[in-house]
DNA sequence: TTGTATGCGTTATCAA
DNA sequence: TTGATAACGCATACAA
């Protein structure tokens, strides 16, 4: 099909080019009768605006980027979620990229978005980024950036999370003021900050309720963070610390790995063992017995961080003083049968 | 940051628009010397070509839209994942839309990405779709199109899924040689061609062994053909017919709810029925039973029908013909615990 | 109220 | 081997 163009329908109409353009955008200096006829043509005839020409004389694209680690998780699934609901409401479309938890991908992508012209990008930094020179040629082109979820607090940008350390302190907290003693922490990699700090928080917890920290109780999770450590990591605990009555998880996969060794072993949850997740991740109201865990509202950050994205654009668009935002959004703790 | 266009290269080295254009093309009649003046100086202004404009000249815009349902769903997420490592390798970049299995919105979707003028679009009909007039504007606009997953055989396009009846009569005929009698199923609504599929491989597959068709051993999942809508039909599957000993639920999830309500009445899996699911979602391998399930293949999925449709788009281009193929992929029975 | 002229940054044709 | 010129389709400052 021939797309219909403001040419035609100015020669059509024996009007000028800029005659047209400007009743379709009802400017008020155009008349009524030449408004309606524009409008009637140009329906007639489908116009519709060519996006790429708009776009070249706008300097605008109407789009935004995302790029997070990967798209195979029940967490990014809802931000992502949240993303597309903000997007939409604003007329922006979304291009999703992943990185594969690797640095030299996320440089990559970052290019490539940048190359593309994006209006703004929301980032979820790779588990291996530690230093941020990626991130430079954002700046440079002046394109709005913000961070969720794995964020840095070094860069300056807006950036919205959770507070992991304290909804990790309020997990153990509630664990303790059960009755659990003994309360062990499966914890994520050294890397990324969100594993530091609920481990942090685990930490913390155990200190203000007169419970001494004991390293020998803390199991790393060095494979992927995934169901497998937890598995491992509840065997190993068993063989080493028997007495353990609770464990809380760096997330709800390996709470469920643990889950799944102790049920197998015939270990009684809760009555001999508690788990603790982190995340809330859809599954982890379906497996018996059914996760106690840390809820992390992912669309909520999608949709956060979407939205400051945008005002973002539009400060920018409109030469309107940029304050970056910090949010923390609260997470809650979901009382299930594992406690 | 300013950009660097041609002109900026054109002008500090005194040479003409055109003649630094050609030269980044390694155009053959560029003199080197020239060629190499011109790349030096690109790289140290940190030339890329502004896309708005390549995109307005070529006609192309190397992005191609993908609808889909929901993005909550772990097999969109396999089907999302094969697509972007596609894309990735051709140098497209993917905007991603959903439907909320709505025609409305579908149709909605559709008119967005054609007014931004993709490349290409893939998509996944939503259940509410019954009808295909809100795909006529892609044919017009002459834009490349692949449906997956949610097919509709009507449309004149390239098609990749896998085929459900045969799944299903797979999955039946394989509980049938297991020994099991009374196999129930929990069939979906009436609307996705995928439901009436599985359901049509459910009865051949009894008939084909010699076991007549009941159809009070079907029950149809008509909330949202999730968790629930298992968990209360093996509610009132147990009440009606208790002697079944085996169900094929239309999906994992389905499944999974199934598995919940015969786990809280002490009702033994597989010893007292069996479970088979649909989909292999990763959950199904962490539940207690791990879930038989037939592995539909959503990565592969995905990647093929980026693959045909990136094959389309080239041939368009460069005025091949183009033949419409309709792949369906292999599934696979995988056996676990439940059966 | 309408139209002219210009430019956004590229690519492509054709002449020099 | 190089470059002048036009064109892609639209938006806007400015003139009429």
């Amino acid at each position: 099909m021939k797309e219909t163009t403001l040419k035609q329908i100015a020669t059509e109409l024996g009007i000028s080019i800029t005659t047209v353009s400007k009743a379709l955008k009802n400017y008020p200096d155009v008349s009524e009768s030449t408004k309606k006829a524009v409008k009637d043509l140009a329906i007639a005839l489908h116009y519709t605006p060519n996006s790429f020409a708009v776009n070249l004389r706008t300097k605008e694209s109407k789009t935004i980027g995302l790029i997070l680690p990967t798209v195979l998780h029940d967490f990014f699934s809802n931000v992502i979620d949240g993303i597309l609901e903000e997007a939409e409401k604003r007329n922006y479309l979304v291009i999703i990229l992943q990185s594969n938890e690797k640095y030299e991908l996320e440089k990559k992508q970052i290019d490539l978005l940048l190359s593309k012209r994006v209006d703004g990008i929301l980032l979820s930094l790779s588990n291996e980024t530690g230093e941020f020179h990626h991130l430079k040629p954002i700046f440079e082109h002046n394109t709005p950036l913000v961070l969720f979820d794995k964020i840095a607090k070094i860069v300056n940008c807006s950036k919205v999370s959770i507070n992991d350390k304290k909804a990790a302190y309020d997990a153990v907290t509630y664990l303790i003021k059960k009755g659990y003693k003994k309360i062990a922490h499966f914890r994520g990699s050294y890397m990324p900050q969100n594993s530091i700090d609920r481990f942090l928080g685990y930490k913390k917890a155990l200190e203000d309720h007169d419970i001494s920290y004991d390293s020998s109780l803390v199991f790393v999770c060095d494979n992927n963070t995934d169901f497998e450590d937890g598995y491992e990591n509840a065997r190993k605990a068993m063989a080493v610390q028997p007495e353990i009555d609770a464990v809380f998880a760096v997330t709800d996969l390996v709470a469920i790995g643990a889950i799944k060794y102790f049920n197998e072993m015939g270990i009684k949850i809760p009555q001999q063992i508690a788990i603790f997740g982190f995340s809330n991740w859809f599954m982890s109201s379906l497996i018996t017995p059914k996760l106690s865990t840390v809820d992390q509202p992912g669309f909520e950050i999608g949709r956060t961080a979407a939205a400051i994205l945008f005002d973002e654009i539009y400060s920018k668009k409109n030469n309107l003083p940029i304050v970056f935002q910090s949010i923390e959004l609260e997470t809650s703790i979901i009382e299930r049968q594992s406690t």
